[in-house]
RNA sequence: GCACCCAUAGUGAAGUGGAUAUCACUACAGUCUUCGGAACUGUCAUCGGGGGUUCGAAUCCCUCUGGGUGCACCA
């Protein structure tokens, strides 16, 4: 829409004899002055020496001349802004379109069969999923979506760090407290570990002579030569499993998993290689980069230990490597939490020093999130300790099988529905603001069924479904024959999509389709609130019960773009 | 010390250089009683301070203040 009005508006202007190119066109800020504005007119008028209004003026009484059936009427506001309105029929068309091809409204091509890697979540094998990791899976599992509804071949990758310092602590902290995984089920064995994790980490912060043995166990660990082999597979083999359990319920499925012990070895080699080559420099017997010779806002990183052992960046420089060859994507996307941006880009630099014809390096993007913190410092998990991203989202689970508590389900059905919304409302506090920010997770409103929240948008949506289904059995027909302007305010919401949905892809921003969806159903609830939808005496009812379900369908795509389910009925 | 990020009602957020800064929660005042568990109306912000650019700034630039993060062998 915003295309055709901005081709018309180009071609009235030359007509009229200004030619500046594509003229601006937006959404006004508030509902009112028109579906859309034009303030072309403010921006040219130095440039022609001629008041604001009388060029606006010119151009509406050129365009009079032959308005398009989609415009409705055309007129000049304030110092010069030039206001579209759309015809009724317009909407109705976008709302035909809506109820018959409702999977592709909102689509672009933007990503046109592009190959994407969307790497996210990463969490290490042998200690907690933590709450950050949490957000990196809320937010790469709705970028991914969003990439794949707008065309592109999407990857989900997930890498694990399964070997490294924290390894060689937990499994020090499991030995001590007598070498065995304790627990019946694979979360509490998962559970045990990250505690012996803990244990483990206080000792190597305060007692030399175990740290001295964990340095000598992690690098017996890199070469696969100490004597707890069997201990690390099983404690491996633990956490992911619980992993993978919570991404079920979370509801990513990855289609590639990378592990820090399969980059160790090939990060060394890379970084010895392009030592060779130049890139790297040997200092105090570790081998390091001086990013900042390249770019004077990055710093020295060391790459290489002193006895020889691969840090991060390295195992990073081989993750990317290995990346690159094995799928060729033409964008590879990482998200992670912001502390990581300063050092990724020294990585990415090293990668541009490295391959300098490959672009890998202008292939790759890194996208950073906030932290997470807790409205009120009464939020702790059930055990009593730390909250874990598996605790929070079982609280979660478990507050809205209370809140659900005297609805009419069987038991089976409240599970998963209290899942379904659970899970929601974690993640829809996540994704509802702009990534970069830090977020205040407040726990009552994210589970609150009114508000800026996940649960509140499911409701709207089985609200709307309802409608729909209500009407199948009152046998009222659903048809676009006789319009009403009381749905107006929500149509012209719905003929919006598009440009959220464009938007929240190209800035990987999903708040945008969060913000979108509120809007959205704000507006439905209120009509819902004021308007008898189902009424075999109103004329106008099968087009209410029309719109409403347009509503659900595009609340549902929203919500699956942010990676939330919505249950039948809750 | 250097670098990067952030600052919008009591609270949490949105805001593409454009007209009267939007939404949610809370509080207070009023209206109303449902197709699915309430809804609706009203009140509450000189967009951290100060300069600048522009016809026009919450948005761009500079500066100050206040927060956060990162800067050599963790990831």
């Amino acid at each position: 829409m915003k295309e055709l009005l901005q081709t018309f508006l180009e071609e009235t202007m030359l007509k009229a004899g200004y030619m500046v190119g594509k003229p601006e066109i937006t959404y006004p800020k508030e509902s009112g002055r028109g579906d859309y504005m034009s303030s072309t007119a403010l921006s040219i008028s130095k440039q022609y020496g001629k008041a604001p209004k009388v060029i606006a003026e010119t151009i509406v009484a050129e365009m009079q001349k032959a308005l398009p059936p989609y415009i409705s009427s055309v007129d000049v506001a304030g110092p010069g802004f030039i206001n579209f309105h759309l015809s009724r029929d317009y909407y109705t068309s976008i709302l035909e379109f809506i109820l018959r091809d409702g999977e592709h409204f909102g689509k672009s091509d933007i990503f046109d069969n592009k190959k994407v890697i969307v790497e996210y979540t990463q969490p290490n094998p042998f200690k907690p999923f933590h709450i950050g990791h949490l957000m990196s899976n809320a937010i790469g599992e709705s970028i991914a979506r969003l990439v794949e509804f707008h065309g592109g071949q999407v990857t989900r990758a997930n890498y694990q760090g399964d070997i490294g310092l924290h390894v060689a602590i937990a499994i020090y902290g499991i030995v001590k407290k007598g070498g065995q995984i304790l627990g019946n089920s694979v979360s509490e064995k998962a559970n045990f570990i990250g505690e012996c994790y803990s244990y483990g980490n206080s000792i190597y912060e305060k007692d030399e002579v175990a740290k001295a043995e964990i340095d000598v166990l992690n690098k017996k660990l890199y070469e696969k030569t100490s004597d707890y082999t069997a201990l690390y597979d099983e404690g491996r083999k633990v956490t992911l499993e619980a992993f993978e359990a919570l991404y079920a319920i979370l509801g990513t499925k990855f289609d590639k998993y990378y592990f820090e012990s399969e980059m160790a070895t090939r990060g060394a080699e890379l970084v010895r290689e392009y030592k060779d080559k130049g890139v790297f420099e040997d200092s105090e017997g570790a081998i390091i980069f001086h990013a900042e010779k390249h770019n004077l806002k990055l710093h020295t990183r060391v790459f290489l230990t002193s006895n020889g052992l691969p840090l991060y960046d390295a195992k990073e420089l081989a993750l990317t490597v290995t990346k690159f060859t094995e799928l060729e994507p033409d964008l590879s996307i990482v998200t992670t939490a912001v502390e990581q941006k300063d050092y990724m880009d020294v990585v990415t630099e090293a990668i541009r020093q490295m391959f300098p014809s490959e672009n890998y390096a202008e292939r790759m993007e890194h996208i950073t999130h906030g932290m997470m913190r807790f409205a009120t410092g009464k939020m702790s998990s059930r055990l009593g300790n730390v909250v874990t991203g598996e605790s929070l989202i079982r609280d979660a689970k478990e507050a809205i099988m209370t809140i659900t508590k005297d609805r009419e389900f069987t038991h089976d059905e409240r599970e998963v529905v209290a899942e379904a919304v659970g899970v929601a409302a974690v993640k829809y506090s996540i994704l509802r603001s702009n990534i970069g920010m830090d977020i205040i997770y407040d726990f009552d409103k994210s589970i609150s069924f009114d508000g800026d929240s996940g649960p509140y948008l499911q409701y709207a949506t089985t609200r709307a479904r309802a409608i729909c289904r209500k009407s199948e059995e009152a046998s009222i027909k659903t048809h676009l024959h006789n319009p009403t302007d009381v749905t107006l305010p929500i149509e012209r919401i719905l003929e919006r999509f598009p440009f959220a949905s464009l938007r929240a892809v190209e800035e990987r921003q999903p708040h945008h389709i969060a913000t979108y969806l509120m809007e959205l159903a704000g507006a439905f609830n209120f009509f819902y609130a004021t308007e008898t939808i189902i009424d075999a005496e109103d004329p106008t009812s099968s087009y209410k019960i029309a719109v409403s379900g347009a509503v659900a369908t595009v609340l549902t795509k929203g919500l699956h773009l942010l990676g939330l389910k919505v249950p039948a009925k809750m």
